[in-house]
RNA sequence: GUGGGUAUAGCUUAGUUGGUUAAAGCGCCAGUUUGUGGCACUGGAGACCGUCGGUUCGAAUCCGACUAUCCACCCCA
């Protein structure tokens, strides 16, 4: 196969047999969001790369080894989105949407591009849904923003989904805490794997989240960052977690959850599965105070999440959860011979302008292999119409799902008689719900 | 960036110690006598067996390299 037929290493395609699941999770976020009073946002799928650099962190991985930058012809440098709260976070300060009254919530649905090594759910383009709140200070946002993430996978039916928790503290708790790790750490240096060498400098916090054997019996008696966030950040800690047992929401107290992105502080939280394989955070996120600021803003509480889309999909597919299939077509006419195939085809245009979905066929088929058509589409109802029935001005209807079958007029008195009777009847005895 | 696995029709796979025109199921298309789908039956299309090279009279099968893909490390959603 030649590459004007393949795709690019780590990118997916979503085919029309599949696209459905995607319509029905990404509907059920808007409409999670949309209750909590979270507006959508969509911003550009590039930035100017100094935005990611500031936000995300220089020393973090996504922004040293995993971004898509290029300099555009007018030599600025441009990075295709890794995440998705740094471009809303410049739209939050570009568009002064504080001016419209705090807090400000918004929700997005989009692309991120990293440059990883693909593996089971992780690709180069990937899918995020995210949540942010600007100018929330008090812990009930953060209960209400990790409640927000919580309900979605319970509306989706997702079991075996644990919410772990932690605080890595304000600015100025990470400091004494970072130095007491540092030196915990260099005590047990030659025991280190030579990643976490190299972080005991840059950010020795990242230490506790290795998966190495050594380096995970060292870390287990570290000091835990609980033992030293202050007082302000233990009370609003303390205050998330009443919130969240108020709402009934079930969690994990988890100390050696470390986010990879600078920008977070005080609560972080995880939602993690073992039913998809190493890539177990399905949704991720937490506090981060300082990053609008950091951005040229005045001081802004503030805090969001992402949850992974793919991810998602992989954990209702392991769990068996069945995402139901929309039966898209209303009615599917069949016809024999040249009056009815353009009687046919008139009715087809008439239902579509009604916003009724209906199909005929456009292939040249005969009626059994219209007829088969019409059940692989999984057409509500079917209709034939034949030069016979133009003159008797009466055809059959028949019901795919039963085979019962109607007689209904062939003129104008067909609609009434096809809608009214028939498929509000259909659609009540079906009655879709989520 | 480091490891390991896999590569045969659109999909899932079979292919015996190397031996003629490479199988099957699903899917697709057409038919099973007059104008009705699902079930069943019949037939058909569809594969340079990932690529290149080597061993051999002969390679889907053995060897090598490359490529793709998957999984894990790492990182994160």
């Amino acid at each position: 196969m030649g590459v004007l037929t393949k795709k690019v290493k780590g990118a997916e395609d979503i085919l029309p047999a599949d696209s459905y699941k995607w319509q029905f999770v990404e509907d059920v976020m808007k409409k999670e969001a949309e209750s909590y009073g979270f507006k959508e946002i969509r911003t550009p799928v590039f930035e100017h790369t100094m935005l990611f650099n500031r936000s995300v962190g220089e020393t973090t991985d996504v922004v040293q080894k995993e971004m898509y930058t290029f300099d555009t012809k007018g030599g600025e440098s441009i990075t295709l989105r890794p995440e998705g709260t740094a471009g809303a976070a410049r739209a939050y300060l570009e568009h002064a949407l504080y001016n419209n009254g705090l807090p400000v919530k918004a929700y997005y649905l989009l692309t991120c591009y990293r440059y990883e090594k693909a593996q089971a759910g992780r690709q180069r383009e990937f899918h995020q849904f995210g949540m942010e709140t600007y100018g929330a200070a008090d812990a009930k946002a953060d209960a209400e923003m990790i409640c927000a993430a919580s309900s979605i996978f319970e509306r989706l039916g997702v079991k075996n989904i644990d919410l772990e928790i932690n605080s890595i503290g304000c600015k100025n708790c990470r400091k004494d805490y970072t130095a007491a790790l540092k030196n915990y750490f260099e005590s047990h240096k030659s025991e280190l794997c030579p990643t976490c060498l190299s972080r005991l400098d840059r950010n020795p916090m990242r230490i506790l989240d290795c998966k190495n054997e050594s380096c995970k019996n060292i870390a287990k008696d570290a000091p835990t960052v609980l033992g030293y966030i202050c007082g302000d950040c233990r009370e609003h800690f303390e205050k998330v977690k009443t919130f969240l047992d108020v709402a009934d929401v079930e969690y994990k107290v988890n100390p050696t959850i470390v986010r990879g992105l600078d920008y977070y502080t005080k609560t972080v939280f995880e939602f993690v599965t073992d039913c998809i394989g190493a890539q177990s955070t399905v949704c991720g996120g937490g506090r981060y105070d300082g990053l609008i600021e950091e951005l040229g803003g005045q001081p802004t509480p503030s805090l969001g999440f992402a949850m992974g889309i793919e991810r998602l999909l992989m954990v209702l597919d392991a769990q068996g959860i069945e995402i139901p299939k929309p039966q898209t077509c209303d009615l599917y006419i069949a016809s024999l011979g040249e009056e009815a195939e353009k009687k046919a085809f008139k009715f087809i245009k008439e239902l579509r302008n009604a916003s009724l979905a209906a199909e005929g066929d456009i292939v040249g088929r005969g009626l059994r292999a219209q007829m088969k058509y019409a059940d692989k589409i999984n057409a509500k109802f079917s209709m034939v119409i034949g030069d016979d029935d133009i003159s008797a001005n009466r055809a059959s209807v028949k019901n795919m799902a039963t085979g019962e079958k109607f007689e209904v007029p062939l003129d104008d008195g067909f609609f009434k008689e096809f809608i009214e009777n028939y498929l509000e009847n259909y659609q009540k005895s079906v009655s879709i719900s989520i």
